[in-house]
DNA sequence: TTTTAAAGAACAATCGGTTGCATTTTATTT
DNA sequence: AAATAAAATGCAACCGATTGTTCTTTAAAA
């Protein structure tokens, strides 16, 4: 069986296509009785109409697009979970692609949006990309993109992300009032200006707060790394008293290594870091932790993405606020 | 600027439509010097064909549509990661959908994927469901499902899943090796047919090579059922010596409890999971575990899925083996 | 009863491609 | 030079819906 279409019901009512289209969308031209007759058949034959078609002609299509780093981390999930529930209660459905970090996927995907013709683009950068000219390509033909995360500056596009600044400062001063005083600060790829951001406002709070800590920096990439970076860390004479991890990757690598060393948090170290909360609670004793939800973003930024498809006056920043989850390994 | 038409090509080049659309796809009969000129200009405008224009003509999509209960999920982010590298190989895009296990949303979902008209369906169902009205209309029209991980008896459809009973013998000798005699089996929800799978083959394992092993078997569907449970358990007179986790949710609750009791792993209480690899190899010691991966099964599926769609005959069911990955917690 | 307006339904163009067939152009053969 | 085959291009229908316009009814007003 095929699916039915306008053509075919008209057939079977000896309607014209038109005046079925119409009495399915309780057009004012069409009587009562006809519309009855109509809808009933249309339940009965099950049809739906054909999106293809329908997008061709209306030029306004129901798919959004979905463009991360990766799908497998927390936070994109959550972000995404929160865009799709959104998405279906708009009538949107939502397509979702990965760029593995990598500049050629991310084009290769952006590509494939423009061909599916998504109404509009959710999208974190991947960390090699340095030049918007896919992007450009999807704001010339009028594909809104909501950027998050890991933004990009980029004029006339409309980004939503977590606080990086307000994120930073909330996790040094937690570890100013702990008296904490020798720091090791795990980011991730320097390239980004999310690390930047929160590298700068690490460093300014301490400055500000309490000039006298000590701060080492690294930019572990991947939980090996981490993992190396904290085992160099812990082993050298002056061992810091605090870890600070950007994110759940680098807290998983920095995990693994107190374990493997078989030192206690916090009394032999003191372990803080951002994230949305799931890794951090696997941890005994729980890891304290400044909470990103990707969900209450996405939920932001759904709403950016409806105004903008809107065209109504969309801010071009907004900012979402943190708060500090105490566990006890600080 | 509007995304440029083949109209509009053939209006700049002088040419008729039909020769500039067979131009663009290298048909035999349009001469090299035409060709030429054609997919130059067409590289200078950008001009990329209206995919609904296309779909709507030529009936043949290149959307590939995943339903799974929940995104934020190890086991399910490997596997779409598989499929969506195989998608992006095969020139196919991927549309996600969660149904958060409940029956309606998964209706729901079934419907929009129905409306885009996606030509495949990679579908694991939720706990709820019961009926299958809203795949078979799927099949009514001709889209191939190819079921994965939770799949459910449901003619002529495909099924790619991890050898249930296999996984589950290999956990049980594991543990007949260690010479444990009290299990504690922790499954997710008894009415799906991966937990029926791998309990029976638990069970029978024992029954057949340690009968004297005392098995004691709960369902906990949550983390924090999950706590609760192992909590209940380790507090008793008769406490476990090994507790077999299903799934990484259900090991991470019971490792949680674990933990709160302060208890050593393996000393005092042995661990044993199923699970992709990730969370278990958080812990330390690493937790044993038996190796079931999404990222493989995307892989197999995958090739089911093009099978199915170029209709060729594809084997109703596939199984993929698991093999154990010993960490140091049995 | 004739005129006129309102209601109901049909017609036809359109969206942007694809494709079978007809037509024109060019090259080859006699 | 005329006839014919081969190569290159154009014509037009079609996919399934939407929508402005036109054509019929039917009912109300004159």
């Amino acid at each position: 069986m095929q699916q039915s279409t306008l053509k075919e019901l008209a057939e079977i009512l000896g309607l014209s296509i038109s005046t079925v289209s119409r009495a399915l969308k309780d057009h004012q031209d069409i009587s009562e009785t006809t519309k009855k007759k109509v809808k009933e058949l249309a339940a009965m034959m099950e049809y739906e109409p054909n999106n293809y078609a329908v997008q061709l002609r209306t030029r306004q299509g129901n798919v959004l697009g979905i463009l991360v780093p990766t799908i497998d981390n927390f936070f994109y999930d959550s972000f995404i979970s929160a865009v799709e529930e959104e998405a279906r209660a708009h009538g949107y459905s939502v397509l979702i692609m990965q760029s593995k970090d990598e500049a050629e996927i991310e084009n290769a995907n952006l590509n494939l949006f423009r061909k599916n013709m998504v109404s509009g683009l959710f999208a974190s950068v991947s960390i090699e990309t340095e030049n918007m000219k896919h992007f450009e390509r999807l704001r010339a033909i009028e594909i809104p993109v909501v950027f998050f995360d890991r933004v990009v500056d980029f004029m006339d596009c409309c980004k939503v992300c977590l606080s990086d600044e307000h994120a930073a400062r909330i996790a040094a001063e937690a570890i100013i009032v702990k008296k904490k005083k020798k720091v090791l600060a795990l980011f991730g790829h320097p390239h980004l200006s999310i690390t930047q951001k929160r590298k700068e406002s690490l460093e300014q709070t301490f400055i500000n707060h309490s000039p006298e800590t000590e701060l080492v920096i690294e930019y572990p990439e991947t939980i090996a790394e981490s993992k190396r970076v904290t085992l160099l860390a812990l082993d050298a004479a002056n061992k810091p008293d605090v870890i600070f991890c950007m994110g759940d990757q680098i807290l998983i690598g920095v995990m693994h290594t107190i374990h493997q060393l078989n030192l206690k948090v916090p009394e032999d170290i003191a372990v803080i870091g951002i994230s949305n909360g799931f890794i951090p609670t696997m941890y005994n004793p729980k890891i304290t932790y400044v909470e990103t939800s990707g969900y209450k973003l996405g939920k932001l930024a759904f709403r950016q993405m409806l105004a903008s498809i809107k065209k109504e006056d969309v801010k071009q920043e907004v900012m979402l606020e943190s708060h500090l989850v105490e566990g006890g390994s600080l």
